[in-house]
RNA sequence: GCCCGCUUGGCGGAAUUGGUAGACGCAAGGGACUUAAAAUCCCUCGGCCUUUAGGCUGUGCCGGUUCGAGUCCGGCAGCGGGCACCA
């Protein structure tokens, strides 16, 4: 018999699909719709094996709602701005946008070899002028309801590169590319209000049922709400205070010292006439940056000799400090510190022989045995030492001072997030131009809307360090929008994760003139189904959660959740190799030797296996997607990267693997296209009744049918490819004489159609082999027969004392006397019992006895 | 440091609400076919003991609940992930 040749075949079945439209997705239509999303690309170039098992898992389930009867969105573009774009512009000299397209289209290419159910003819890429002059004018509704603002901010800044860096380009301090030191600088940055809806993100996660519980807990902490008091400390011999925020208001009358942050406006006053501070401040803003890891484990405060009064003891006065380990950004940038109880804070206690009261005891200890030396408690207990609030729980007193507070008129409940306002500014071309002009006279004007897509000059240099933007000799150079008068461009653009904060709702209408088609985006939205990988847990996830809610604000879209479901999956892991010179060998270039050992195929020099890792460039553990297509065809890639590991785990990406799925694509082609000669004509019904083995077929083929429906339902995919392992078995193992052609077609046919969410070229050709002229990936999912789901007899175990002695078959739902007759006769059983009394016996219907003795 | 998750054969992994542990795949070993190889097919495959039959033991470790625990509870260890001077 003939080999199964997947090149021509795949490739025949690619040009078919997309000749019959048949993966277009409708707006309007009578059928339930289902929105199947993975995270798009960034084109850096090639797809990788993460690439194809991400969209491998989203196109198994859009092949199968449609299949379902679902109208089904199954959408692809591209995350097209972006450093890397910027990066091959300074070293290789192409323009950002050339490099970005050619990209686009090897990529494209490559993905569409992977047959994967795409609607193409909604694409987008978000460094077209259509996508980000539409993102333009979102920004400025976004401005005119007021979540967007301006105000400075402290970056990173590369004195060499004049740019400023992103955290992951600051390497030990010092720019990734320069190498010079980093500064830390303040700019006027743009943000975006997601602070206002912080409360709302956070309810919002309790409603995400089909969420992984890790993503809703990790967007929760970063949220981080917690609840407190704010109050103002009066400094003495001045007539002014300093707020300070606590989550601990009970602690109060341990307090032994209060601490500011450096770049606290106070310590900013205070060190104009001191040099000391002025050096101890400069220190602390280094240590963000440089020497993070040597500075951390130290607490280091400078001692302002101001004092300020506690709020309940006229006569104690605690000493302001400015500390390193206070944060400007959270809170109101100063606190104050109980030492007893928080771990820092007795470090810095310690450090500065500053008093440590205990003011919570632990409940079982006496008052006075009580201390706390190296360690700070930070349990729950009864107040001491306290005053008014001696007795009290933590709770309970944490609620009278708040009260008092709120009261005697000196402070105030307060909640806080650890959640920042999103700044959005970015020092780069390669980005969406944010649509300001900054005029002399009239400050910040938006650019008219009749004006947009303001788009980027495309005659720019990378010659000089900088923003190409800044230095282009005449782009920014414009007129005030609204005076006339001469003004400037902004010449900062967004942040790329704002492109990727709504093109699921462009995907809904992406030629829509208006940014969003409310109907469309009603219509499709939410997505149903939100694969990709849980790098993008927190940032990507919670500002599209921000941007969508904020779009309702704005009255584009009428829901707040964009991704009803949300799939992690794991990433794709290969071997890695090193050879004699401790150089990382690619796979494809080890070879093994006859006595097991490794080596390269090119030199023959010896090769070392070292730990499995994720397939990384790097490190050379990588499969490159179009050779393995080219050898083994996509639906063997596919069926590889679906069989064994459960999608949300890492997958080991082996060459014996992907054999294994080789030799079961051939297996299934011989299967499939060998029974031709002993088939009835598609269509042909089953008449009753059928032979015991026909019967037996039918009950396997039925239950593999609602198996492997549950298990895509529930994104089992690796169960469900087990199951296709275990038909394909059962198929195979038939006598074929014995059995009814029309359960046997059934069976084929079933099978095949199982099948085809995984291997869909496969699928189809056997599909017209069984004799049928319509595509298949047209055709309804089979539907499972209940009749067959249940059987006559079931087979339960016997156990004696909890250990199972034996097995017996009963008629299934068996009165539970009749069961346990059975079991008691059974040879092995009375062995087991032995003469000892019975005691009780358990039956469990349809699962187990259990005789106790 | 805090929070979360995971731990089942040589390997990846199956196992409804607690109910026959190891489905399915990979690897390994043996056999058939073949001049030979590839491909394919058949058999074995957690460990220990045993002639068959069978017995004992076994889901990271210790303990508990239960007629019955991979599954539930408490403690411990190891691995992985997230966050981190967040007051």
């Amino acid at each position: 018999m003939s080999r199964y040749n997947p090149r021509a075949t795949e490739m025949k079945w690619q040009r078919q699909w997309d000749e019959a439209s048949i993966f277009r997705a409708e707006n309007t239509s009578t059928k339930p719709k289902y929105y199947v999303l993975e995270m798009f690309p960034y084109p850096s170039g090639r797809i990788h094996m993460g690439h194809v098992r991400n969209y491998t898992i989203g196109d198994v389930l859009t092949r199968f709602y449609m299949a379902r009867g679902f109208n089904v969105l199954h959408p692809m573009g591209w995350d097209a701005f972006g450093m890397p774009a910027e990066n091959a512009a300074m070293e290789k000299g192409t323009h950002p946008a050339d490099w970005t397209y050619d990209n686009i289209a090897a990529m494209r290419t490559q993905l569409k070899q992977v047959g994967l159910a795409i609607d193409w003819s909604r694409e987008i890429a978000t460094c077209d002028p259509d996508y980000y002059g539409h993102e333009q004018a979102l920004f400025l509704d976004f401005l005119e309801a007021g979540l967007v603002y301006r105000r400075e901010s402290w970056v990173n800044w590369d004195p060499v590169d004049n740019t400023v860096l992103a955290n992951e380009q600051v390497i030990d301090g010092c720019g990734w590319r320069s190498g010079a030191p980093v500064e830390r600088r303040k700019l006027s940055q743009w943000f975006l209000k997601i602070t206002e809806f912080a409360d709302d993100l956070l309810d919002g996660l309790k409603l995400l049922e089909r969420w992984p519980e890790k993503v809703r807990l990790m967007q929760e902490n970063w949220i981080g709400r917690s609840e407190g008091l704010r109050f103002t400390f009066l400094i003495t011999g001045r007539d002014e205070g300093i707020e300070v925020y606590t989550t601990r208001p009970d602690t109060i009358f341990g307090a032994s010292f209060c601490a500011i942050a450096a770049d606290h406006p106070l310590a900013a006053r205070l060190a104009t006439d001191n040099a000391e501070l002025t050096a101890f401040i400069a220190e602390c803003r280094r240590m963000g940056t440089s020497q993070e890891a040597l500075e951390k484990a130290e607490k280091k405060g400078f001692n302002t000799g101001l004092t300020v009064r506690h709020p309940f003891d006229d006569t104690l006065e605690l000493p302001v400090y400015v500390a390193n380990f206070v944060l400007m950004d959270y809170g109101t940038g100063a606190v104050f510190g109980c030492p007893a109880h928080d771990q820092r804070d007795l470090d810095f206690a310690r450090k500065y022989n500053l008093r440590v009261q205990p003011v919570v005891v632990p409940q079982d200890v006496p008052v006075a045995d009580f201390s706390v030396e190296e360690e700070a408690y930070v349990g729950p207990g009864r107040l001491a030492h306290s005053d008014f609030l001696d007795g009290l729980s933590v709770e309970e007193a944490k609620t009278r001072v708040i009260d008092r507070a709120e009261a005697e008129g000196w402070g105030k409940r307060s909640v806080t997030f650890r959640l920042r306002d999103w700044g959005v500014s970015r020092q780069r071309y390669w980005g969406t131009p944010i649509p300001i002009v900054h005029c002399e006279s009239c400050g910040t004007v938006p650019v008219p809307r009749e004006h947009l897509p303001l788009t980027l000059p495309e005659d720019i240099s990378f010659d000089k360090p900088g923003n190409p933007l800044d230095h282009h000799p005449d782009w920014k150079h414009t007129s005030c929008p609204s005076c006339k008068k001469p003004a400037l461009r902004e010449t900062d653009t967004l942040d790329t994760f704002v492109d990727s904060s709504w093109y699921f709702i462009r995907f809904t209408a992406p030629d829509s003139s208006q940014p969003i088609d409310m109907d469309a985006a009603n219509y499709w939205l939410p997505v149903d189904q939100y694969t990709g990988g849980v790098e993008h847990a927190i940032l990507h996830l919670l500002y599209a959660r921000f941007f969508t809610r904020a779009l309702q604000h704005c009255g584009h879209v009428s829901l707040k959740e964009p991704f009803d479901g949300l799939f992690t999956q794991g990433m794709v892991n290969h071997m890695t190799y090193r050879d004699e010179d401790g150089k990382w060998v690619f796979p494809s270039l080890v070879r093994e030797r006859d006595n097991g050992a490794l080596m390269r195929s090119d030199t023959g020099a010896a090769v070392e296996a070292g730990r499995v890792e994720k397939m990384s460039k790097s490190k050379r553990n990588v499969v490159d997607p179009d050779d393995i297509i080219d050898q083994y065809g996509a639906d063997t890639a596919r069926w590889f990267v679906l069989s064994d590991s459960p999608p949300e785990r890492d997958l080991v990406w082996t060459e014996t693997g992907i054999e294994g799925a080789w030799r079961f694509t051939q297996r299934l082609w011989r299967l499939v296209s060998g029974a031709q000669g002993s088939l009835v004509a598609p269509g042909t019904a089953i008449a009753d009744p059928v032979s015991e083995d026909s019967l037996a077929l039918r009950r396997v083929v039925h239950k593999a049918i609602a198996g492997v429906t549950a298990d895509i339902e529930g994104l089992h995919l690796n169960r469900a490819v087990a199951r296709l392992y275990e038909l394909a078995n059962a198929i195979g193992g038939c006598d074929v004489p014995q059995i009814n052609p029309a359960v046997y077609r059934e069976a084929l046919e079933s099978l095949v159609r199982l099948v085809s969410p995984m291997m869909p070229h496969l699928a189809e050709e056997l599909w017209q082999s069984l004799g049928h002229k319509t595509l298949l990936a047209g055709a309804d999912w089979p539907q499972a027969d209940a009749a067959m789901l249940v059987d006559d007899t079931v087979t339960m175990g016997v156990q004696v004392g909890g250990k199972l002695r034996d097995t017996i078959v009963v008629a299934k739902d068996a009165p539970r006397e009749d069961v346990e007759a059975v079991a008691l006769a059974s040879d092995k059983v009375m062995r087991a019992i032995d003469g000892k009394t019975v005691r009780k016996v358990v039956v469990v219907p349809n699962r187990i006895v259990n005789i106790v003795v």
